[in-house]
RNA sequence: GCAGCUAGCGGAUA
């Protein structure tokens, strides 16, 4: 078992979700008992995979080795039915459950923020009998993310009332709800604290702070942290590219897309509802077209219901009545 | 001193 489970959980931290299901696969075929470790790595790998059948799968043989009454275990349990989507299934493994402790409920608060449950979010913050870092940032972001902007402001308040620690998630999480508020003068204020602790070329938080400007209809400002900050990853050039297309600078986009491609940033949703927004608030029709049509057949990346509606709207204000109700017609979802 | 939880960018809308 023990070889198993490491070569297991191995696959898992090296993000080879599939080949960690297939060696768990393997394992049971030569008739090896799984434990909680290996449940514990499997179920970590469904999550990653977002494969719900698969881990509702392995949660039924869970149940019959009795490993699911481990606390660990349920928390990546409940961790997994939230990162696959499955929020009522969470919840009902929740409800389940006898004894939880602060990461599991940390979860739980995740868990019903996600459903727009945020009350009951809030109720297990209250009654949770401790709460760490993570409980008042999840809390936050909770209530950022179901617009509920003075009652996260009020709990970051709270926060430094209590002389709680405060770390850069927690700061960047605020000047998020900052910039969905439009709170440019709010913002600077948290990013000076952001500063007072030495955070201020945290990457999180220059992000936070060049959306903030850009949030507030400053993108040259926004540009300006853009150059100077460092870049590890693709979030920063999408916001600034977000930046350029919300506020209708069309060429902009498209050339900060092209540096993009050509610097060899990674390309995700995010990008291609910034360059297809881009297009649809400038009516660059053959443009929004073209990328469109190559974020799947060149960047394999699966149009989501975002940009669907990027491209429809797009296809419509520009007159292409037709077009437009061929897509929708096509569209893999709902219209919503 | 490593099994589990949070973060920054994320469509259109009078």
């Amino acid at each position: 078992v023990g070889l198993w489970n490491s070569m297991i959980s191995g696959c898992v931290l090296n993000r080879r979700g599939e080949q960690a299901l297939e060696l768990f696969k393997g394992m049971k075929k030569e008739g090896v008992e799984a434990n909680l470790s290996t449940f514990a790595s499997v179920f970590s790998a469904c999550a990653s995979l977002g494969v719900l059948e698969n881990g509702k799968q392995v949660h039924t043989q869970a149940c019959k080795e009795g490993v699911v009454n481990d606390m660990i275990v349920a928390s990546i349990l409940i961790d997994m039915y939230s990162k696959c989507g499955s929020l009522g299934d969470a919840c009902k493994f929740f409800s389940e459950l006898q004894n939880y402790d602060t990461i599991l409920l940390n979860s739980m608060i995740t868990v019903y923020s996600n459903c727009g449950r945020i009350e009951e979010a809030r109720c297990i913050f209250d009654t949770m009998p401790s709460r760490s870092l993570i409980s008042w940032n999840s809390m936050i972001v909770g209530y950022s993310h179901n617009g509920f902007f003075l009652e996260a402001l009020e709990l970051f308040s709270e926060m430094r009332r209590q002389g709680c620690r405060i770390d850069n998630v927690s700061l960047a999480s605020i000047m998020s709800t900052c910039a969905s508020s439009c709170s440019l003068r709010l913002g600077e204020q948290i990013f000076a604290l952001a500063i007072g602790i030495g955070l201020e070329s945290d990457q999180i938080i220059s992000t936070s702070l060049m959306n903030l400007y850009c949030k507030c209809g400053d993108v040259m400002e926004g540009r300006r942290v853009f150059n100077e900050m460092e870049k590890f990853d693709e979030v920063p050039w999408n916001a600034i590219l977000m930046g350029y297309a919300i506020n209708g600078y069309g060429t902009e986009v498209l050339q900060l897309f092209e540096d993009m491609r050509s610097t060899g940033v990674s390309l995700n949703e995010t990008t291609f509802i910034g360059v297809l927004s881009g297009c649809g608030h400038c009516g660059m029709v053959e443009e929004g077209r073209k990328w469109f049509y190559a974020m799947k057949d060149i960047y394999h990346i699966e149009p989501t219901i975002e940009h669907y509606s990027c491209v429809i709207d797009l296809f419509a204000r520009a007159g292409c009545l037709e077009e437009a109700m061929v897509l929708i017609d096509k569209m893999p979802f709902e219209a919503d």
